[in-house]
DNA sequence: GGTACTTTTGCAAACGTTTGCAATATATTT
DNA sequence: AAATATATTGCAAACGTTTGCAAAAGTACC
């Protein structure tokens, strides 16, 4: 018994009339203990509602089984815990780490300013990192990985980098979208988008290489950068609608959650979707499919990706190396385009 | 240095020339340690890129400044982490955390199975409990409150507890909607919720209420217990109108994303909104305002939310009992309601 | 019954902090 | 200059596990 009166493995081990270090083993399921001792203690254990002390085994193992989730977010953009997409890659993240037997600290890029390795992992508060998004700035987490954390991004896998990127085939889901848009019609296309972010700009080569190869030219006056926000995509798409007019009949966003801002801008003018303008959107969120007309979007596959990026990241654990890795994507066609 | 080459304390203060405890103390910037020299170490601490190991500390401490943010989800329901609504709490949580010096460890009751008490309390892997949602059971609450956890859950704050619970004047709320709903001039208002889950129960006494006070009869009938989610809500709302024709001119959802699925249906029927009927939803998620028309709902104000639960999970940490708490809502107009 | 294994347990030393208490340096008073 | 008070520091014992190594107990064989 500690001071405090819980229960300690020490304690139960009296109880139970052996040494702390079978109960120890014991209660790990160690094979060097006998198997009936083992199971006597695990009950035993049990009856009293007792549970080993993490900050002791973590201090003595030298191991947390632990893993800190940062969003990166960037301090302009509002993208923040706002966007849907992101919250689902969290959900998903949770659920492949606890699979792995791990737990997920959750931060961001907000909070946890200064050096990521120092904070998580010299301070053993975590045994590696996941960052969900490059944000514009990679330099928290190349400092991250030069100082040895064991880390995994969510990002654009085509950028060169030292530390494994886990992410979608950006440039094919551009491509794929823009392709549909141009099938269906489109003869002006507007990207709506922001083509400094690692990913998005992916997207934007995928768009222009859709318009090169249906030798559509490529008009930089109907590109316009925003952040990647319903807000924004709104505010903007308004803006450019009131100052050019109508000289567009279909959208390849960036993100649902610009579509769905594009989108209410477009219905306000009663702009219809998809008989004058078609739309197309990028991630697939649960709500897309709710909007009328239903979204037609690139769906990323998050669960698979969590899962890949769990795994990455335990092989980096155990001191492999690993390379970047792409996920597949897929077009979605609902009623946003003809 | 420890064995692995890393800094340790001891290393630290080492090459400061003092001994361990004062290279703690001054860290910790305890008073009792002279002004420079505290600042010496402070300085070298942060040349040298060290961290305090927090395993250790907190073993020593028994203090882990972790806070476990458990969302409740039950079993059956998808609500899962698709729902916005609750993200938006898991952020304003994180944040409000942090702002006391706490980490979250985020998990959920489909994976944090058995006894919280023991799992996250006792192996002090944090130092407290914040449950988001009091789901339809509450045993493992109740159980974790009674083994003596610092416990606060997002819920409905009348329910008789040993536990506080914050949350939204859920019933006022309901009466809010009813009532806009009614001066919109709707005659037959659809409750679309489940009445069997403690918060939504409140907004349906809401609802009741306002029906009464307006000398509406209250019509059994015309009460659609469903999964507070928009697919549930989408299909019911469908299988509704198919066999009883559009009996209704206005709609009470449980929350937003019901409200969203209802609207779906709704439209794909032709039936406009808010012309043929109004229609108010509750929480406010940022999408809420995105959708055509732009939903009328109830806000819930999640920043303040967090902040308070937070705070009252620090004063049960200092043993003080606490007592739960209501927080505003307010009736946001939008353009789905007359 | 002794030897040589193999299986099962226990001893004791870590892991890296924090903190009560004692010890030393410095300042204040007589 | 001694005596007393105060500001700084250091010693050493925890906190509750895990684990290398040695010891004990059990089995098998001659």
């Amino acid at each position: 018994m500690a001071k405090n009166g819980k229960l300690t493995l020490a304690g139960l081990a009296k109880i139970a009339g052996v040494s702390t270090s079978t109960a120890s083993r014991a209660l790990n399921d160690n094979p060097l203990i006998k198997k009936e001792t083992r199971e006597r203690l695990q009950t035993l254990a049990a009856e009293h509602n007792f549970s080993l002390n993490k900050a002791a085994s973590r201090l003595r193992t030298q191991k947390t089984n632990v893993v800190a989730v940062i969003l990166n977010l960037t301090d302009t953009t509002e993208q923040s815990i706002s966007d849907p997409f992101l919250l689902k890659v969290v959900g998903d993240l949770n659920q492949a780490l606890n699979a792995c037997g791990y737990e997920m600290l959750l931060s961001n890029s907000l909070m946890a300013k200064g050096n990521w390795n120092n904070y998580f992992i010299s301070s053993q508060r975590a045994d590696g990192l996941i960052v969900v998004g490059q944000g514009k700035s990679t330099a928290n987490i190349e400092q991250a990985q030069e100082e040895g954390a064991p880390i995994v991004v969510w990002g654009d896998p085509t950028t060169k980098s030292d530390y494994p990127i886990i992410g979608s085939d950006n440039a094919l889901g551009g491509y794929l979208a823009t392709k549909k848009l141009i099938e269906a019609g489109a003869k002006n296309i507007l990207f709506l988008g922001d083509p400094e972010h690692a990913e998005m700009a992916q997207r934007y080569a995928g768009y222009k290489k859709a318009l090169q190869e249906y030798d559509m030219t490529f008009t930089p006056e109907l590109t316009l950068s925003i952040d990647i926000t319903s807000q924004a995509a709104y505010r903007q798409l308004n803006e450019f609608i009131l100052s050019n007019g109508l000289e567009f009949d279909g959208i390849c966003a960036a993100s649902d959650m610009v579509a769905l801002g594009a989108m209410k801008a477009l219905k306000e003018r009663y702009i219809n979707v998809p008989g004058d303008v078609s739309l197309v959107g990028f991630d697939d969120i649960n709500m897309a499919e709710l909007f009328h007309p239903a979204l037609t979007t690139i769906a990323q596959n998050t669960r698979q990706a969590a899962k890949i990026m769990v795994q990455t990241l335990m092989q980096r654990l155990e001191g492999k190396i690993v390379d970047s890795q792409m996920i597949e994507i897929q077009l979605i066609e609902r009623s946003s385009t003809r």
